[in-house]
DNA sequence: ATAAGATACTTCGCCTGTCAAGGTATCTCA
DNA sequence: TGAGATACCTTGACAGGCGAAGTATCTTAT
């Protein structure tokens, strides 16, 4: 595996939005189910992870409010905005796009 | 179309390094084969062509000459070093994880 | 002749996303 | 009691993308 995350910039936060996509989540379980479908081969910082979370609520993407667990740690949880599901579909859509064109830049005969 | 030029970020290199693949070639060219590829969606803007060209002489990846036109605007081209191949060769496989991973992660019903 | 547009490269400085480092607080288990 | 897991937060440095502005030559239409 060759994997930098500088690579996965700009992607942060549609994985983020995709992991909310299935009802309300929060900021430590998030990072895990991602470490845990990669393989342990990526994971999102924690500093890229936050900052993503308030970029998202600031852009009306996703919504938060505090947990009300009487045990164990606080925790934020946050759930998708209709602008944050319309969001998601674009960037899926994207994706396809840009997937596409960096398979027909680094193609091996593109010449 | 709807591209994340943030994902492309980090595969400018990239895309420059696979460009010089075939031969020497030069910044203006480059620029119009990108765009050609991309049937005009994308292109390097040539502030980030002409940084990625240092960063990568710098780093050893490609070596540069002006050429000898005797007419035309004068032109630097540019060309492949040993290291140069074998990051291109590693990139390529990179994004191969790269676009697993996102796919993965991106997946309808990745839950 | 002249102006516009293409070819071709360069530099400066702002902006944005990533992340190392450091911090807070609670719970579990040896 | 203390280590490690759970859970969240903030600051500051750093790197890459790119808008903007500049230089110089050649071609083509008026």
């Amino acid at each position: 595996m060759n994997l930098s995350s500088d690579l996965l910039r700009g992607y942060t936060d549609t994985i983020i939005l995709r992991r909310l996509s299935g009802g309300e989540s929060y900021g430590y379980r998030i990072n895990q189910e991602v470490a845990q479908i990669s393989g342990g081969a990526f994971e999102l910082k924690e500093a890229t992870l936050y900052t993503a979370f308030r970029r998202l609520e600031t852009a009306g993407l996703i919504r938060s409010r505090w947990g009300d667990e009487t045990s164990g740690a606080r925790r934020r949880y946050y759930d998708l905005t209709e602008a944050g599901r319309d969001r998601l579909r674009e960037d899926t859509e994207g994706w396809k796009d840009t997937r596409a064109l960096i398979d027909a830049l680094l193609k091996e005969d593109a010449r």
